[in-house]
DNA sequence: GTGGTCTAGACCACC
DNA sequence: GTGGTCTAGACCACA
């Protein structure tokens, strides 16, 4: 995995471990991999990893049990799905209809374009 | 006009007066306000205004005049809509599809939500 | 080192960099120093440092890794010697021809000059 | 005509009066054209043709008389071709050399190159 | 520790 | 008047 400049790192790692739990990576509660083995996996310092659990904690999507490891939460994937359909609504669609404008693109070109992608 | 603590303020400084262009605020080829006056109309530095202007340069929007100010360049509103539709359909896009999976979302959902913008 | 009063600190700085580079200063990919030692070593501020790293940025000469510090470029000491090639074919020479025709000075006089420095 | 960027403007075009001395198109001790015709010709402020009409007074290569216009110095062209020898053998001489030690040119190399030149 | 942004203020060359 | 460079010093996010 190689990272994205504009983001850092550690919200990188954060949306990785959040897309495998959207792919079902782990069962329900299940301990997910050790700071350390994570920091390894990614190739970065352990602080960074922490730094994405600490993230992942707040938004509730794992738990520490302390001296054990980290845990998912129990409802770990329907929050997630949450979050991110209210960001999707709250941020992507405006700015997507903000774009739209001031491209001068109407909205049934962009149907157009969008359809290119259906099968993927 | 206040910013957003996200950007760096010079980066939101250029695109505000790329905004301008896109609105034709200035003729073809015409001086824009020099660093000083941007900098008082947007209550900032005259430093920070420099690095946005250096920013729209290096896109090929403005130009320097030596003595005399910056000058939007011949094409500059053509190659303001190419720069962005350049960045929306690789970046907007895809990153539309992949939210729309990630939450199972259709593309026919999409489009129903898009609808209600229509008439903004 | 002491600084040409008719070019901008900045770049004399990048071009000593660059002389650097092109003595095999650094290994491949290896690190170069922080801007803040680069100030200190050439007794400048912080600033000015940032500034001539930006610019060996934009010619591909160093990369950034997120508080880690700057690095050389894979290829930089050869993209360094296309650079200064290119630039040397394009102006120095048309430039050179240009003075010897004004001076009327014939090609051969030139060769026989240039002998004298040879062996230096 | 127009300006490189890099340098100054008024002493582009002392330069471009300094080539048209190197031709003779004025004879001997001629009154040459005025600063606000000059400035017509070039589109330019008088004030920045004023300055190139100094630096080529200084050079002893033109001559004010009060009220009437300036004038070529009996020797300009002779002066001029000596400024020109001097600063070719002095600055592009010693670059030219540094430029190709860093390049790994060789002497022949450039010679080989030149000849392509010699016939133009 | 690293780089990145920003301010305040100075000084300069150029037009 | 214009832009351009530089300093000093502050504050911040990131690893």
């Amino acid at each position: 995995m190689d990272f994205n400049k504009e983001k850092p790192i550690f919200i990188q790692i954060a949306e990785a471990i959040e897309d495998k739990i959207l792919q079902n990576e782990w069962n329900h509660e299940e301990r997910i991999p050790s700071v350390r083995d994570t920091a390894v996996l990614f190739k970065v310092n352990p602080n960074t990893v922490m730094r994405s659990y600490n993230l992942l904690q707040e938004n509730n999507l794992i738990d520490n049990k302390r001296g054990i490891g980290y845990f998912l939460m129990p409802d770990a994937r329907q929050n997630l799905i949450n979050l991110r359909k209210k960001s999707f609504l709250e941020n992507a669609i405006p700015e997507l209809i903000k774009s739209l404008k001031q491209l001068d693109i109407s909205v049934s070109e962009l149907i157009t374009n969008l359809k290119n992608y259906e099968n993927q």
